[in-house]
RNA sequence: GGGCAAGUAGCCAAGUGGCCAACGGCAACAGACUGUAAAUCUGUCCUCUUCGGAGUUCGGUGGUUCGAAUCCAUCCUUGCCCA
């Protein structure tokens, strides 16, 4: 299977330009993706190009990272319904840093490679340019007719917020960066997100008329939920690559939680197995989906792909700990299972605040389970909320120290799923 | 610069002097059912609360009125048309 019938077959493939294919067979092909400094660290969105340009590495390719430290100042119109706000400067400065630092350690760098892996940021290039050499370099080449036919534009058109000036122009700013890179780094194929097309072919325009050369692009469908949610939304908001914002368990939890329907697509997405790897997982879902063995597969190929195996462990033990046997008695659980408990939110309180007695709500509100006892108290009396396995049932419960486990701790359940573990010293 | 229309909770959207913390839908969270799934049903969904209430909202500011999301003035933002 060469690279693109495999990315056709794993449901990465949404549009491509005809002689891509040919292009890629021909000869080692340098592309690139661009990503937005839009936060300091990538989430799970921005899974999908990294697998891809990793994808076209292995294809025997050379990958190119590009961080929109430019691009970033203006904001891209593509998908939004209104006009962005500006991130602030050194905002944006913090945001380069980290995700530059997150897309290293997921390419291939190593320069004893012919097609190593490189991270460019199209704030060089656009340092330099003045306003009146772009207006006559770039926008010269290309007609508002053109750029106003982009879907991107034309909704916010056709909408009743409008577009600001800044924001059209920014077709023209990806536009050129593809140029620039075509020029001095002989790239010829921009990949990206579906969303990204209409941008993406300014580009290869803006290298047809300006210079009669020709550039290629292949984008990927959005990663969608079966259901219709957003992806990669849990109740705590986006799931970061950042373990210091998502922990490797709370990542594990995410993918162990798709739908079946989900975990059927983004298995050949999110992990490298092979083809008839895959179809043996698919086919034993078939055969008894309650085992959930296709989640359990998705979860750990991601998460060892993130967070390495070691991190993959920890998270899986933490699961077990507190998902295997749930209606065991929490005295199953030994200290050392509360303490290594990985990942889990932990809080600590105080002792004597305890031995005061205290009542259940300004126990959960205190600990910041909760940001106020009256969201405490509705999800108490929504009989959403368990302590040492027990659910609480009576808004007046007081705690007080023999309930403690090992004489230490308190295991907090919030829903079914999130878990909080309450150190008392 | 002139004319017209619009701005309501995370989003969409009803309300057009008191019965309005504001109909409805989506999203979100919880419960039941299940497989830590989906679908379905139920509850919650401005903030705080001693669950009796209290406080702050309908682009901003000022005003009319016993009383304003609703009326008036003015400003801001956006769209459409004209110059």
């Amino acid at each position: 299977m060469n690279l693109i019938e495999e990315l056709r077959w794993r449901g990465m493939l949404q549009d491509i330009m005809p002689g891509t294919e040919e292009l890629l067979q021909k000869e080692m092909t340098t592309a690139y993706i661009g990503f937005d400094p839009t936060a300091d660290s990538l989430h799970i969105g921005s899974l999908v190009p990294i697998l891809l340009l990793l994808h076209f590495q292995n294809a025997g390719h050379r990958p190119i990272a590009l961080i929109g430290g430019a691009t970033g100042m203006v904001g891209d119109p593509s998908g939004k319904s209104e006009e962005r706000n500006l991130l602030s400067e050194d905002q944006l400065q913090q945001n380069i840093l980290g995700i530059s630092t997150q897309l290293s350690r997921y390419l291939d760098f190593d320069p004893g490679r012919q097609n190593a892996a490189e991270v460019v940021n199209n704030y060089d290039w656009f340092k330099e340019l003045s306003f009146i050499h772009f207006l006559r370099d770039v926008g010269k080449h290309i007609t508002v007719n053109y750029m106003m036919s982009k879907d991107s534009v034309r909704k916010r058109i056709e909408g009743d917020t409008g577009i600001s000036y800044t924001e059209f122009a920014y077709q023209l700013m990806q536009g050129y960066d593809f140029y620039w890179l075509f020029k001095n780094k002989n790239c010829k194929l921009q990949m990206g997100g579906s969303d990204q097309w209409g941008n993406i072919t300014t580009g290869t325009e803006l290298i047809r008329r300006k210079d009669g050369g020709e550039a290629f692009a292949f984008t990927c469908p959005l990663i969608t939920k079966a259901d219709g949610g957003k992806f990669g939304k849990t109740e705590k908001g986006n799931v970061w690559l950042d373990a210091e914002k998502t922990s490797p368990y709370q990542f594990y939890q995410f993918w162990l939680n798709a739908s079946d329907a989900d975990a059927e697509k983004w298995i050949k997405i999110f992990t490298f197995l092979p083809k008839n790897e895959i179809e043996e997982l698919l086919h034993m879902h078939t055969e008894n989906p309650g085992a959930r063995e296709l989640q359990r597969k998705l979860a750990q190929q991601v998460t060892i792909f993130i967070h390495g195996l070691e991190e993959y462990g920890k998270a899986v033990e933490t699961t077990a700990k507190l998902f295997a046997n749930q209606s065991a008695p929490v005295e199953s659980m030994s200290i050392e299972d509360l303490e290594s408990l990985e990942g889990v939110v932990k809080v600590d309180f105080s002792l004597s605040r305890l031995k005061e007695e205290i009542d259940i709500v300004s126990f959960l509100a205190e600990t910041g389970i909760f940001p106020s006892k009256g969201e405490a108290r509705k999800m108490v009396q929504n009989g959403g909320l368990s302590i040492n396995r027990n659910k609480v049932n009576e808004i007046g419960m007081q705690l007080n120290e023999a309930l403690l486990l090992h004489h230490k701790y308190f295991l907090v359940q919030k829903g079914k799923k999130n878990y909080y573990l309450i150190e008392v010293g």
